[in-house]
DNA sequence: CCACTATACTTGACATTCCAAAGTGCTTCA
DNA sequence: TGAAGCACTTTGGAATGTCAAGTATAGTGG
């Protein structure tokens, strides 16, 4: 049930954080595994780098994401998530499995190619 | 694994839909019982008419929810998940453990009002 | 019967957010 | 020697979200 207006509702919170354009995204990727900031702008695709840093800087402060600076100059930064991130791995799989069975990309899909059967009731994209 | 770019990706292009602001905020509210514009507005909280009209348009035309007109005039309108929207249950259940595990009120939370004891590697909100 | 509330939105002006592009100083690879 | 990679920051414009007000009609309380 969802809280009143005026309780915490940690649900509601998560909902917040995770809304936010590219943390989903940006933690899908660093499931896969510790990267540097280039390399995981590369790997989710399509976020600027202005945004990509303030989302990090967010998601260390909450504690999903920790940024390990080996050195500065020359740059080389290791962004990784913390026991908490990891946790989120149960998120992106039901994500997954939602998408999997209910997803079907529509007429120009942003990344074309698709592949398997589609089960009643699925979903097209625009 | 996430697929090589240009590769059609079911995930990324649930994120792409989940992440849109207050779109899962909705999905929450609709799995409690279909409900009116503003009913569903105001459990959903802070979102504004132009906004959510606008997710809800989007929702109808993807499939997850479905919107069935009562009346013109006076207006009268109900909005429900169809049951790609019900399966959307999984992810928002992840979501919620997650959050009731790890998720920790800051020191000025949108939503006062906590209890319940802090596991580790709780997450504070700012 | 008359004022008041409620419904589902739309509109237009404004605020916030996001993005593409370029640039930084230094190292490594060709 | 020169080009590319690293981790970002800055900038101005574009997209997106928000606020307030307004619409026509029915039901409710006094």
């Amino acid at each position: 049930m969802i809280p009143v207006e005026h309780e915490f509702c940690p649900v509601h919170e998560a909902i917040q954080v995770l809304q936010e354009k590219w943390v989903l995204h940006i933690v899908r990727s660093l499931l896969e595994g510790p990267r540097g900031f280039n390399d995981l702008s590369r790997s989710v695709g399509g976020c600027n780098p202005a945004t990509l840093a303030q989302r990090l800087d967010r998601l260390c402060d909450i504690g999903v994401v920790h940024k390990e600076v080996q050195s500065v100059m020359p740059p080389r930064t290791l962004y990784d998530l913390t026991p908490a991130g990891h946790e989120l791995q149960d998120v992106i799989t039901a994500i997954d499995h939602w998408a999997t069975a209910y997803l079907r990309p529509g007429r120009e899909p942003s990344h074309p190619v698709c592949q398997g059967a589609l089960p009643d009731g699925a979903v097209r994209l625009t």
